[in-house]
DNA sequence: ATGGTGGCACAGCCA
């Protein structure tokens, strides 16, 4: 059995609602995670989706964050934020898929390196943790993927040196992201040989993806039973190209299983 | 370049 799991931040659905569908059709993965979806879980396109053969979950808000599961498979046991802590902004969507859980994160950015939005991204990156230990317990099979606005090492950054420590590359930020590896997760896109400077995310401004002027900040993490059964993981830029894109790239992963009995 | 672009929502925040 053969499994193909992928992750976007679209960057409003809304306005990249047409990119999404037209992607979905042409790759047909079986599950695609977004974040940034920017609109109210009721507002969210679910005919649309199910028009083209996916269903859906959404845990979204006005304006701002908001992340959302399609799948061509049933989606149970959803949880939408984590246990004991009141976060107004809609960042999480877990859900068991085929019996794997499928955890979709839209972790903060940070603002920059000091101010009160990098101390809120620091704290739930602490709370994250804690919740991913107990996804890790609770399910044999674990993938966690999103826009983790960290990219992992100066490898992941199009210039180290200019960027030195700020948000998104700072020390804490890859200490924290080492924390979650160190649970028993592989950020398993290095599992793989790609070129250098492949990124997922590059700034709208100062013509960003045309001098690749980006960073890989989104992800892929497996734990072993997934890192095992992963045959490739690799960016899909092609929708960055189109017109009116989403600032990110789409990451996909795909995993073949023996058959088994569930 | 103390900016630049894009989305939301209609002024300024967020990325």
């Amino acid at each position: 059995m053969s499994v193909k799991i992928a992750t976007w931040n679209v960057n409003s659905l809304k306005v990249r609602l047409p990119h999404v569908l037209e992607w979905l059709t042409a790759n047909k993965p079986d599950v695609l995670v977004l974040q940034e979806i920017k609109q109210t879980s009721d507002a969210f396109p679910a005919a649309a989706f199910s028009a083209v053969g996916y269903q859906s979950v959404a845990n979204g808000q006005k304006t701002y964050n908001g992340v959302a599961v399609v799948s061509r498979f049933e989606i149970s046991d959803p949880v939408f934020e984590f246990p004991d802590f009141a976060d107004p902004q809609r960042r999480v969507l877990a859900a068991t898929i085929n019996g794997t859980r499928v955890v979709n994160l839209y972790i903060p950015n940070g603002s920059e390196v000091g101010s009160e939005k990098y101390a809120y991204k620091l704290g739930w990156l602490n709370i994250l943790r804690d919740f991913l230990a107990g996804e890790l317990l609770r399910h044999q099979r674990l993938v966690v993927l999103g826009d983790f606005n960290i990219a992992p090492t100066d490898a992941d950054v199009y210039d180290p040196e200019g960027w030195g420590d700020a948000v998104l590359c700072s020390p804490l930020e890859r200490q924290a992201l080492r924390e979650l590896l160190a649970l028993g997760l592989t950020d398993v896109f290095r599992k793989f040989e790609h070129p250098e400077k492949s990124f997922s995310w590059w700034d709208y401004r100062a013509a960003g993806f045309r001098r690749n002027a980006g960073l890989r900040i989104d992800l892929i993490l497996t734990n072993d039973a997934m890192t095992g059964a992963c045959t490739a993981c690799y960016i899909d830029k092609e929708p960055r190209t189109w017109d009116r894109p989403s600032d990110h790239a789409p990451v996909i992963a795909e995993f073949h299983f023996q058959a088994t009995t569930i």
